[in-house]
DNA sequence: CTAGCCTCTAAACATGCGTTTAGCAGCGCC
DNA sequence: GGCGCTGCTAAACGCATGTTTAGAGGCTAG
């Protein structure tokens, strides 16, 4: 997987600003991303109007790429995209600036994540006609939990562990792919409480009574 | 439940803080909590020295808080202690502090994560022994796992939703109850996969061949 | 050769933020 | 009344950051 080099100055800022986004924030400054670009603040300006434009151009970029992936079939119910584009090491800023990007809030962030859902709904819905997944009640819902807490979690290691170049930040989400699999399979596959009875006294408390399954328990 | 009312300058000061600070993350101006608390930056700077001995303060005050509420018997193995918290409206602007705390990243924040795990790991141990929760193959990991993605998602969802208010705070914690308490009882029920192929395939890869209980299936 | 355009920079500017400084008001004591 | 202390403020200060400005260098066309 290897992705197009920078051709022009404007592609080398974005690229840059992917990579400084990503590992520090949207709030670090645009003189760090003009340092790792090689050009200077001005220029930056110059070619894409305003820090915050540059932004939504990094959120564009980056969206682009991924829906290139999508295409490309990467595509399996036992791991999410995010997942995915993190175990290869030239995807990991993308990975990284997703997670900053929505870490940020503001609008930029709240379309991103909505993008996240949407996709992950798509992915999910195939997993259960498959009966790889099991049903929900509430498949939105499951759907947006899911995506939300991964990306939060993800954007949370971020900040705790603050990488401060490329390795670092590929070593921080090795780490965390590492510490996080087998809790999540297990969690996945098993479940966490050993009964039903909390599951089952909130859908009674929702007026919603347990489904047919429960009947057979 | 009801928290005792600020005596001092100092103690106004901070509870301003916590409520600031838990609405818009540790970036918000010292002017903002100064207008909250009625007092100028300057008198903050006067009494506790400066914007970072402050966060300090609050983290220590928050910490301390929560001591006291699990001392007070906040104990049930079905919701983290966090949920749990958010569910009492006087108490919001801490679990909203808390999470906007470990967000900002640093030494504060890898200090509050590991706080909250080691509580957890507390909740667990006894909810695995009175048979309440199914035991894990690692239970650090489990816990370290479940705590993060929890702090990570309200994280998340106070940038997405940015409370401008303290009844905007309430009312975005209210919906994260809401929005998740099924996925997440579902999901701690019943799992999501299923079968256990992919966590028996993981454990043959890190060595870890499946537990006696696989024999059975 | 000159003018215009493109690429780009360094420095200046405007603004926001944490912190410092100067000084006021009130109180109690001698 | 004067002094010292406490509580407190408004304004000034120093710095970082996003943005603007002035101008240099290179290239091309007439």
């Amino acid at each position: 997987m290897r992705l197009a080099a920078p051709s022009t100055t404007a592609e080398t800022i974005r690229e840059a600003a992917v990579r400084v986004f990503g590992r520090e924030g949207l709030g670090a400054p645009l003189r760090s991303v003009a340092a790792e670009a090689g050009v200077s603040a001005g220029r930056i300006v110059q070619l894409f109007g305003s820090k915050d434009a540059l932004h939504r151009a990094c959120d564009e970029h980056v969206l682009a790429v991924v829906r290139d992936l999508k295409r490309e079939g990467m595509t399996d119910a036992g791991a999410s995209l995010l997942t995915r584009l993190a175990m290869v090491d030239g995807l990991v800023p993308y990975v990284a600036y997703i997670a900053r990007s929505v870490q940020a809030g503001g609008e930029h962030a709240r379309t991103f994540v909505q993008h996240m859902v949407d996709d992950a709904m798509g992915y999910v819905a195939d997993a259960v006609a498959a009966g790889v997944v099991r049903p929900s009640h509430d498949e939105g819902a499951r759907v947006r939990y899911l995506t939300e807490s991964a990306l939060g979690h993800l954007a949370l290691r971020l900040s705790l562990d603050a990488p401060r170049d490329g390795d670092e930040l590929v070593a921080c989400l090795r780490r965390h792919l590492d510490s996080t699999t087998l809790p999540l399979l297990e969690l996945f596959t098993q479940g966490f409480l050993a009964d039903r009875r909390m599951l089952d006294e909130y859908l009674m408390y929702v007026g919603d009574p347990p489904a047919r399954e429960q009947a057979q328990a």
